[in-house]
DNA sequence: CTGTTAGCGCATTCAT
DNA sequence: ATGAATGCGCTAACAG
């Protein structure tokens, strides 16, 4: 069995041609008669000649690899998103490198250094919910690797950044409940600093003001998105002389943990409470009792739309060595889904 | 702004040094003077010199990063797993490429031949449900690429692999369900080709003769884990004539479409039909009605387990050049949850 | 203690 | 039409 690693040299030395020759033929190249291009494609079959990549990524200043940092894959949201990115690559031939942050600011320098230490020729990322600075994601620019944002995306101007619009689909929701006799709504919101948490207040506030309806600041809570800090919310909601006879999550999970927290405390769930959400994970059809609507985001559409405008940007880049100075930001529009009438 | 990359010729051209010196000075080589360790040191800080990983790549002809091919990163239990591979990688300094099969033969020989391709290290598998022949697995030995398998392992005996055990809980959760009463227990299985779908279906035997239940093959049902199979398999099973009374599913999946097509038909679940399933999905903690009970298989710890080995192999590689001749077939013990008594 | 040289695999420029 | 030489960035064997 023969186990060696076949290189030019190897097919040069055998066919006594210069190393050169043996590239040329290869590629096809006009200058090489045709005779000795079949004699080295031929021998290259047999001895299995395959080009070592390490050493063109080397040459080439190209590693073929794309980075995707994310929060964390155990998020259906993201185990999606990957997909989209997956399907680009793939098309340009690149691989995927992953990296997930868990919402650790460290951690997600780690593996942005990490990657960038690998050489990735790109990189996109959903930053962590936690990351208010920006700095270990601007070093990236200093390093020419072009970056684009998805889902979650810091609040910088001169990013690529593909993100969900769900202002629309968040007055729908609203505008859904009201219509559904719905006066106190809470809300149980993620942390102030993601952006997609203002606009939902900020929508949320238009909204009511918009329907005449009081807004009771007290209805309106932050968390962190774990299951403890959803709990308290909804017991502190509960808890209200008037308490909300519904509440929008910031996602299905929160949701998830609410309602099973009211289930607990024996409300009815879409009776005593009725819940609406963002995500539409697939998981809330198995409910008997699941959030009336849901706002979809289109976490493949998203991914695959970021992956598009990161091969974009390396096209450009090995044609041109101007830094780009128009930057992508793309809005994805939400949809309200309706699950219970 | 000082964008270009800094080298050791660089240094060694700004120092008048040897790049040989400058290297050895980075490496705090014994040999080199303080004083001019010192000097390298420290215009190396200041110019934020940083070492080429692709040209180190290249030279000592690893990549420092493995590949993980799975079938679909939807599934929580991959998405857990590689939570698992991707901390062993973390520690020991590796970078992790990513590749989905979606349980397609095709798109996983393409995924493998990538990852050989960007010379990944080594490579952790769990294989496509059809995966029947080996082929392209075994290529990946004559590339002298190590891979250690997981969860879904091949039948082969001279691999590295993790998997789990899942007889004595199946054994468990079919007593447990004989000890509530039921005496026809149906079985939506996996695919024939899957191994640990025969363990199921000859436990469910065993355990059946032992306690002298009579055995009807009618209520064993193959299918292909999609929820359209499930629902014929379930449609088969509720129109027999004595239709089971408790169903044991594949996993958490296919149990959540099977409860679904229950519901549909006005069976109460855990009451006119009960099921108990594999997985252990954190998701059936929010169902009102959940299976009874399931198998948790750990997927942190097997693909934990499964890149430990892989490091160790590398490691041994490092030290030996022998082909190992003894195989790691580790069997990780599942353990049934009771959700419901 | 430091410098010179070679080489990893390949593409490419410059000769011939 | 082909070969020789160069260089990508780095390490290490060899030479003082």
């Amino acid at each position: 069995m023969e186990n060696k690693i076949t290189t030019l040299k190897e097919i040069a030395k055998r066919l006594n041609f210069s190393i050169s020759t043996v590239s040329r033929a290869l590629h096809n190249h006009p200058s090489i008669g045709l005779r000795t291009t079949m004699q080295v494609q031929n021998l290259a079959k047999e001895l299995n000649y395959e080009p070592n990549q390490t050493a063109l990524f080397f040459k080439q200043q190209k590693t073929h690899t794309i980075g995707v940092v994310l929060p964390s894959l155990k998020e259906e949201f993201f185990s999606q998103a990957i997909n989209g990115i997956e399907d680009v690559a793939q098309l340009n031939n690149y691989s995927v490198l992953i990296g997930q942050s868990h919402d650790d600011i460290e951690k997600e320098k780690q593996i942005i250094v990490a990657m960038k230490n690998h050489h990735v020729d790109g990189l996109i990322i959903s930053i962590s919910k936690h990351t208010k600075e920006y700095e270990h994601l601007l070093a990236l620019e200093r390093y020419n690797i072009p970056v684009v944002f998805f889902d979650r995306v810091p609040e910088l101007p001169k990013v690529h950044k593909v993100s969900s619009n769900i202002n629309t689909a968040t007055r729908q929701a609203i505008e859904f409940l009201i219509k559904k006799g719905h006066r106190r709504i809470g809300v149980i919101n993620g942390p102030d600093e993601m952006q997609s948490c203002k606009d939902r207040t900020k929508t949320y506030m238009d909204v009511l003001q918009k329907k005449r309806i009081k807004i009771d600041m007290g209805l309106i809570i932050s968390n962190d998105l774990t299951p403890g800090s959803t709990r308290a919310a909804m017991q502190t909601l509960l808890k209200l002389k008037y308490p909300p006879t519904a509440i929008l999550t910031i996602n299905d999970y929160v949701a998830l943990d609410a309602i099973q927290y009211a289930r607990k405390n024996k409300l009815k769930i879409n009776k005593d409470i009725s819940f609406v959400s963002y995500a539409n994970l697939p998981i809330t059809n198995y409910l008997e009792h699941p959030p009336l609507a849901s706002v979809e985001q289109y976490p493949y559409e998203q991914s695959k739309k970021a992956a598009q405008i990161l091969f974009e940007l390396l096209e450009k880049r090995n044609n041109t060595n101007d830094k780009e100075s128009t930057y992508n930001h793309i809005l994805i529009e939400g949809d309200l889904v309706i699950h219970k009438k």
